[in-house]
DNA sequence: AAATCTAGTTAACAATAAATTAATATTATA
DNA sequence: TATAATATTAATTTATTGTTAACTAGATTT
């Protein structure tokens, strides 16, 4: 089982309340990416893939409102914990945060503590729920095994069972290089026999399907994850 | 054991408090119970088992601290979310609540509708994480496993046994994709054989009698609920 | 008890998507 | 450049699922 480090992206244009916020974040073993407007946000977001996102309400090109619908408009970030940060300290913007589907809503000015605490609190809560070693991630590219999908940039590209039975175990790998007899013994099984060309033709439709270089062919030898 | 209306217990000492939250959470849809001090609030607990319990901090006989470190000494109260009310505005009793397991912490005065909203967006959070839980929810899709019926939209829709069962099955993990063989043992059980095509000719009733598609195939591998 | 339901299953066939092949083009490198 | 390996494309085959209707066994009603 993989213990990677809770992933929190934190969206603020002030760049004071971002690295006060990260230096706690972090000095309490959280992996922290920033923003520093909406846009940055949602595009960091996809690369990321966080766990939680902090977002100020108040922000440049698109405010947390209108990332937050966003987020929650995407299955890619169902399970993701939202926090709003805000100075303004009025009901209605309390309760549109909430209902846009926000997990907590905080009102500036902050202490660095308690908002540590209160994303603790939220990861304590919700813990039992996050426990995925079936997914790989490398960069901007998801592979979900249990939900059979890959996610690239936010974008769901449904591969076929042995395209993606192909792609997945690449991915587990980068960089390995898999001959084709692996491949073939490892998507296929050892007893099954089919063309020489079965492989390329999979291999060309995962590339065309995601749009993206990641597998590198090595003539002579095999196929690579390069991504 | 959850029972249906979500239950909550208000446990403070001002009887205005109590009634103008009661008020609103009973508008809200929830069950509540109260309790005036420290001591009746871990009786209450004991005797109605709520889902969540309001605590204000500052209460006679026992303070909201102590009940909250009592329930998390408990096992009964695991699940259980509890929500720290008080007038105090320091940093160190909020820290204190969340530490000692408070799932939420609110400075008073506090808006009653605010109340509701950020106990709203707990639930909404935990639901998918309590396997307990006898009802599902899928934006406007009710599962409810008491009645073996499904409401969508506020419409009621009768299932047969076996096509609940299998609805519920997926729906209670949605994205996640179920092999037929897993399907089987868990709706059928192992030791019963069903022809091939049994499952589709469920799905396929499921599919008809919902009217939406809420549940994807998944060629080769199985199905998973998506909606 | 007979008739009528109902859920569950099966079987035959249709429809669809995936996998494979085959033919040809392109590329890398000895 | 020659040639072996891989890429590309479309056609074909195969596997899997969808659909329908009929059948069975219990339950329910008359």
């Amino acid at each position: 089982m993989e213990t990677n480090p809770i992933k929190i992206l934190i969206a603020d244009d002030e760049p004071d309340i971002i690295e006060i916020i990260s230096f706690h974040l972090n000095k309490a073993g959280y992996e922290v990416e920033t923003a520093k407007d909406g846009s940055e946000a949602i595009e960091k977001a996809k690369q990321f893939n966080p766990d939680c996102i902090i977002l100020d309400i108040m922000m440049p090109k698109r405010n947390g409102f209108e990332v937050c619908e966003f987020l929650r408009s995407n299955k890619q970030f169902d399970k993701t914990l939202i926090v709003l940060l805000t100075a303004l300290n009025d009901e209605a913007s309390h309760i549109k945060g909430l209902e846009l589907g926000g997990d907590d809503f905080i009102n500036k000015p902050i202490s660095p503590k308690v908002l540590v605490s209160r994303i603790s609190a939220l990861f304590r809560r919700i813990q039992p729920a996050t426990s995925e070693t079936k997914t790989l991630q490398i960069k901007d590219l998801i592979i979900d095994s249990e939900q059979y999908k890959t996610i690239l940039n936010g974008v769901v590209h449904v591969l076929a069972k042995k395209e993606f039975e192909l792609l997945y175990l690449l991915a587990a790998q980068p960089g390995r290089v898999f001959l084709r007899n692996e491949i073939l013994s490892q998507v296929w099984g050892n007893d099954v026999i089919v063309g020489d060309r079965t492989i390329d033709v999979h291999i060309r439709k995962i590339r065309v399907k995601l749009g993206i270089e990641c597998i590198t062919t090595v003539k002579g030898v095999g196929y690579k994850f390069d991504y």
